[in-house]
DNA sequence: GCCTGTCTGTAACCAATGTTACTGTATATC
DNA sequence: GATATACAGTAACATTGGTTACAGACAGGC
């Protein structure tokens, strides 16, 4: 864990403050598709994400689903700061993209970070400040955009998180993400393919120049 | 203004705070429609709401708008608070939605406080999480609703905003806040009208029961 | 009163998206 | 190889929302 720790966060994180994570903080390994948080549950750790991805994503009663952003090296999740501190429930939902590795914070000792470390306190603070940025550049896209340019910005950052040129996803999962129909999302994709933009293949897609 | 404060936040902040805020705070009264803060600019202060309501919405670069959320007594805009410790620009514009005083506080406070304060770190964290959720909120009615239901919402949220039932806009007003047009909100003002939910006038909309 | 500009109502039309339904094809399993 | 299943392509259609255009109604200033 210490070097994980170090790569990650030693240029961010007083070696004080490292000293303490590593005292109290778990390793853990999860696998691609693991759920790390789900909506209307209580949360009592907070993740430092060391590698892999995470998907952060809303649901609402109707069942209706809605991508809200990626986590990745570095990054920590937000809400459930708000979580944590608030002692409320959770409000959205994290799946493991990738297979990732991370490192869980006891609550108790966020509160209490907050106060003592400033590099703590920047690392909080910047991360809300990601955390909103990224969701309002969500509500533009999904307010100000058409399908078409949701899909092309859907596919070029799922291909970077995943480190290549290939969305592993078939149009049914693309479509729950972007809270659209199979069909709709198969001829967009098919109109980018003919405009020589993307390669459709069952269950993947290639990106060409987008 | 030691009494406004005592008022909207006495039961928040310890006593040393309040005696702080006193000391380098300054009380301010804005009008209807000043403009608080503009996409872009460098934030220098953070204002403590004591009473009024403030508008807060998002502009892309085409001059498209979007109502986000308002602020009312006792909040504080978070968007501002990351902006000052990050010494980023806004991503908002916000603006007096109706005649309001608050409390300005310089940013260079801030860090100091939430290191020294619990009730600051919690006002701080309680002020992050209610943004978010009403960010989801508005993302939620942005995806998941037709537009009928987001003016329904719309119309009521500002009713309770200005304390009554009665709505002051024009169509067009409504149009630009949802980002709509405004032929399409009178079209369905009209339907809500035949309803029965509400009464349309000129330059004013009573709502009876929505 | 009479203009003038603003606000609202309405019709006709169009584009984007969602829905239903049916087809063919790749893949896996037996 | 036969069968079943998941996936993708496509057509026809419905709905929502946006656009254009125009007419009438109201309010303010003269």
């Amino acid at each position: 864990m210490i070097q994980e720790l170090k790569e990650g966060y030693g240029h961010v994180f007083e070696d004080a403050l490292i000293n303490e994570i590593l005292q109290v903080g778990t390793f853990k390994e999860i696998p691609e598709g693991f759920k790390l948080m789900e909506i209307g549950h209580y949360v009592k750790a907070m993740p430092l994400l060391v590698s892999g991805a995470i998907k952060v994503y809303r649901e609402d009663n109707d069942g209706n689903e809605l991508l809200l952003y990626y986590l990745e090296k570095g990054d920590t999740c937000s809400m459930t700061l708000t979580c944590c501190m608030g002692d409320a429930k959770s409000e959205v939902r994290a799946v493991a993209e990738t297979d990732a590795k991370l490192i869980m914070i006891p609550v108790q000792k966020m509160e209490e970070w907050t106060a003592k470390y400033k590099s703590w306190r920047n690392f909080v603070f910047e991360s809300y400040h990601s955390r909103l940025n990224e969701l309002l550049n969500t509500l533009d896209s999904i307010a100000f955009d058409k399908m078409d340019m949701r899909l092309v910005g859907y596919l070029k950052e799922k291909a970077r998180i995943n480190n290549g040129d290939i969305v592993q996803n078939t149009h049914q999962e693309i479509a729950y993400e972007l809270h659209s129909s199979r069909v709709v999302i198969s001829r967009l994709l098919k109109k980018l393919e003919q405009m020589g933009k993307i390669e459709l293949h069952r269950n993947y897609i290639k990106l060409l120049q987008l």
